[in-house]
RNA sequence: GCGCCCGUAGCUCAGUUGGAUAGAGCGUUUGGCUACGAACCAAAAGGUCGCACGUUCGAGUCGUGCCGGGCGCACCA
């Protein structure tokens, strides 16, 4: 989003909240039926002053996930508790449903504050329980009929049901294949597959769908900034909202897993929205964070030998199984806080946490950003909590030296910049093409490739071009750093013309890391 | 069976549209702080780019076929 955003696209980030799915119905399950809890008892549950991580809500409901599964597991036979709790989330007005809107709600709110944890935020929360009670999906299957797009199947497997026809259907052949690559939309019971509410929200997101939702304000985030989330209740519905929706290319931001139903939604779209811009418009797939076996280990997973031997091991909520973003925060936050006391004794205590804050988030941030988004990411603990080397820190770093220059200067970049006008453009030929020149030829240069970084790395969607070019930069300027000794330098048009190379690459190293959504500390 | 992704140094990974002796980090060995703070720098060791053909003046990169690993292919979301 900070990549395209600076590559002059305008963007608006969603996150879809799937307060009707699965997941929320075992949670539910877990309250109602192992816990026995009323709608006020969980209330109480999540009220309640939380003093460690274990005893907040979200860890609270993580934990019963999977005692539900391990639950279902005793006996297949609950898991029409399943299917009747989900059932009557979707149908809504119920106590069943209003437990379901509770927790969801509790839990986005716990999402979005360890997200801002990280400095993310979203301009709207789509929930998809509007999707379904505002009749998104209605309008789509009228439009999904008329163009043709779906037809009514008669007879064979799919019979009573409105399928997506396989594109290459005479290619298909074998009537007898054990796959079929028609999608079923609408079920023969005549409920509506997740594909088919998809196909109506992104319809919506492209304003091709004749309709809206209600929104309101939910709070502020932690730039003060609006987050809005749709709602059902048109009285609850606020009219001062910043338009959403109405885009000309959606990006959809799902792990790899998702591509094949992900396919059938461009399928089903530009089936009725035959656009370029639509074309234009992609799965944007990543790989999933798995863990190593040592890592799996450390989280207290008995490893059997077969997992042992193996390179990574999926991460399972149904199983418990995975490194909590928040835990892994407080880590980096107190190693971060520790190396900051050792350094900066002067500090009060709240510029270090701060500080240490701004730099767990860069070793967070950067760890995920180093690599491809189609490479798997094998979560070592070890890995993740470096400070040095590839890593945010060690770029946070070259930018803090750069500043600490200025600030044992004893004047500010703007100030350097005015001595630095003073100098004739022949002298600085002098210096440039004198001994070293090359050095500081080759640091400008590459300083000056940012934008060039930036354009191929939107064009791409792949952030790592700018996390790998922010850590070379870094690099470039340390070694520069150590053969030239700035301040020490006895010439003083020599020193100004090293002072302007240095300020030259911090602005960028702050500009990359400020693209990689990582802030530069007032000192390390 | 069909489809997608991956295979590059001991480990984790980069490698822009095909271009010169294939690059980082970690780890290992060695050296460097009277400091613009060593969360750093320098040096060394370490690679048949999974295998085999093909296209090309030139292939880690493109094509085909194998081998090995991961993931998809619901009237689940």
């Amino acid at each position: 989003m900070r990549i395209l955003r600076a590559a002059g696209e305008t963007v608006e980030v969603h996150n879809y909240i799937d307060n009707t799915g699965v997941q929320v119905a075992d949670v539910v399950v877990g309250f109602m039926h192992l816990e026995n809890r009323t709608l006020d008892d969980i209330r109480a549950l999540a009220d309640r002053p939380a003093t460690t991580r274990a005893e907040s809500f979200d860890y609270y409901c993580w934990e019963l996930y999977s005692r539900v599964g391990a639950w279902y597991e005793e006996d297949k036979a609950r898991l029409e508790l399943r299917a009747r709790t989900l059932h009557e989330i979707e149908e809504g007005g119920n106590p069943t449903a209003e437990i379901g809107e509770f927790i969801s709600s509790r839990i986005v709110d716990c999402h979005l504050d360890t997200m801002a944890r990280l400095d993310i935020s979203y301009d709207l929360l789509a929930r998809e329980s509007e999707i379904l009670h505002l009749h998104f999906w209605a309008h789509a299957f009228e439009k999904l009929k008329a163009s043709g797009a779906i037809v009514f199947e008669t007879e064979g497997r799919n019979k009573g049901c409105w399928v997506m026809k396989a594109e290459d259907e005479t290619a298909q052949g074998a009537e007898e294949s054990e796959h079929d690559a028609d999608k079923i939309i609408v079920r023969s019971n005549g409920t509506v597959t997740y594909t088919g509410k998809d196909i109506a929200y992104h319809l919506w997101k492209l304003g091709k769908l004749g309709l809206d939702f209600h929104y309101r304000m939910l709070r502020h985030d932690h730039h003060d900034r609006e987050v809005w989330i749709t709602t059902g209740d048109e009285s609850a519905a606020q009219s001062n909202h910043p338009p959403f929706g109405n885009g000309t290319a959606f990006l959809n931001v799902i792990d790899v897993g998702q591509s094949y139903p992900q396919a059938n939604v461009k399928r089903g779209v530009m089936m009725i929205d035959h656009d370029e811009r639509v074309a234009r418009s992609a799965h944007l797939a990543y790989e999933k964070v798995t863990l190593t076996p040592a890592a799996a280990v450390e989280l207290g997973m008995e490893l059997s030998e077969a997992d042992a031997q193996r390179q990574q091991i999926g991460m399972s909520g149904r199983k418990g199984l995975g490194v909590k973003a928040d835990d892994l925060i407080d880590r980096l936050e107190e190693n971060a806080l520790r190396e900051v006391q050792a350094r900066h004794t002067d500090l009060d205590i709240e510029r270090q946490r701060h500080i240490a804050r701004q730099i767990a988030v860069a070793a967070l941030r950067f760890f995920l950003l180093k690599f491809t988004r189609t490479s798997i990411i094998a979560f070592d603990f070890n890995d993740a909590l470096s400070f040095d080397g590839e890593t945010g820190p060690y770029i946070q770093y070259a930018a803090v030296r750069a500043n600490n220059i200025f600030r044992k200067l004893g004047r500010t970049p703007d100030e350097a910049r005015a001595d630095f006008k003073a100098i004739t453009a022949e002298q600085c030929n002098e210096i440039f093409s004198g001994e070293g020149g090359d050095d500081l030829w080759s640091l400008v240069y590459f300083a000056a490739r940012l934008n060039e970084v930036m354009q191929v790395s939107a064009a791409g969607f792949e952030p790592t071009h700018i996390a790998k070019y922010a850590f070379q930069l870094a690099k470039q300027f340390n070694l520069f750093y150590h053969s030239y000794h700035i301040l020490r330098e006895e010439n003083e048009t020599r020193r100004q013309c090293l002072l302007m190379v240095a300020d030259l690459t911090r602005r960028r190293l702050e500009k990359a890391l400020s693209l990689l959504g990582i802030e530069t500390p007032e000192r390390m």
